[in-house]
DNA sequence: GTAATGCTGTGATTTCTGTCACATTGTGAG
DNA sequence: CTCACAATGTGACAGAAATCACAGCATTAC
């Protein structure tokens, strides 16, 4: 997989850097990349595929903060890498997911010497903050129906596909809600001609 | 004001060039310091007083993010600055606040020669990204009486006053509730013994 | 003083959401 | 085909919170 396309942005000097010192990982769709509390030896920039970002509760639900696809970064990850903090946060590959491990000793070196790389950062930080923002506003303005098409809708943006391949009790989590309600307020967007349901699958209209 | 004891980590070089290139502004309580879609031409450091970092609903409910005090700055207004994008969020002055604004231009060079700036901006964006994270936390997870207690406690913590001189409304505003259920659940507070009520006034005990 | 205004307390009602219980339907294993 | 199981549909009920209505007090203006 040629990565450097994937960040086209990068200078010749960075990327030979990269290619020196990062590691390319694999994961399957399901592992657990970062854990509440665990420290952060590197900072993950996607390649392929898609990780998702979430907050545990104490049941063990997983409450969407948002997905990262090709060409996007963990902001957590490097604060954290930058600041050998432990996170608050949980990433998991929601498919078999490729990245790119920059190690920590790197990150301040890379900041200072390549201004591609330094922006990259302020641009994560600020989209994953924006994103952050954006969270809070649906859970704390909207009502259960509005934050339901908003997370259909980001699905079909960041996915690229029309269908939705989840069941409602997945949906449910991540909004951290109960299937029933899930259940219910999708039949009432399906009479409003919003999506037709099927089994394990949801398109949208 | 001697700024420099507010912010002792900054080495003398930076000192300097925020000596010389910087300018120190006065907020009246209740100024608004940025509005949501402004474009933000410097940043803020607050020397003193205490700055409402909100988003505005649709009503003009002011539901609060956190608040900024001395030798803190304000990380949305970094982000945009360097990106020259517009802000998502408010902020107003809630006491008479001293602040030293930093401007645009200068941010990129004092990230490239001074590891103090550079920490202090890394170590922003960590912290206020955390206090977002248990916004998130607290909205998605907690119902309205958790949020109440938590937010009383926080307001003793970053005021250091023992008492909160609010009233119900505006406790209501910075939580999007309604006058009632908070004047409801502060009396079961009371009941319980762990505030004392009086007018515009809560004693936590 | 009196009036006006702002803050607080409280009941009644409604809406939204979560929970429980159970029926129905689709799918895959054997 | 039949069974087991997962996904979905639906009614009944409970609880949290929003809303409405209004009363009682405290404070300020006059």
């Amino acid at each position: 997989m040629n990565w450097k396309e994937i960040f086209p942005q990068f200078e010749p000097g960075l990327i030979e850097v990269i290619e020196k010192e990062a590691v390319q990982r694999r994961f399957n769709a399901g592992d657990i990349i970062m854990r509440t509390g665990q420290y952060i030896k590197s900072t993950a920039l996607v390649l392929e595929g898609q990780i998702k970002i979430y907050r545990e509760n104490q049941d063990g639900g997983e409450f969407l903060m948002y997905y990262l696809g090709p060409g996007q970064a963990c902001a957590v990850s490097m604060i954290c890498a930058i600041q050998s903090k432990t996170s608050e946060i949980m990433a998991k590959a929601e498919e078999d997911t490729e990245v790119l491990m920059i190690p920590v000793q790197l990150m301040d070196d890379l900041m200072n010497k390549y201004k591609s790389w330094y922006q990259f950062v302020i641009q994560t930080y600020r989209s994953r903050f924006d994103e952050l923002l954006s969270v809070v506003d649906n859970i704390a303005f909207r009502n259960m129906d509005e934050r339901l098409e908003f997370y259909l809708k980001r699905h079909v943006d960041t996915t690229g596909k029309k269908s939705i391949e989840l069941s409602h009790q997945q949906i449910a989590d991540d909004l951290n809600s109960s299937r029933e309600v899930i259940s219910r307020l999708l039949k009432k967007m399906e009479q409003r001609n919003l999506v037709k349901l099927h089994r394990n699958m949801i398109e949208l209209i």
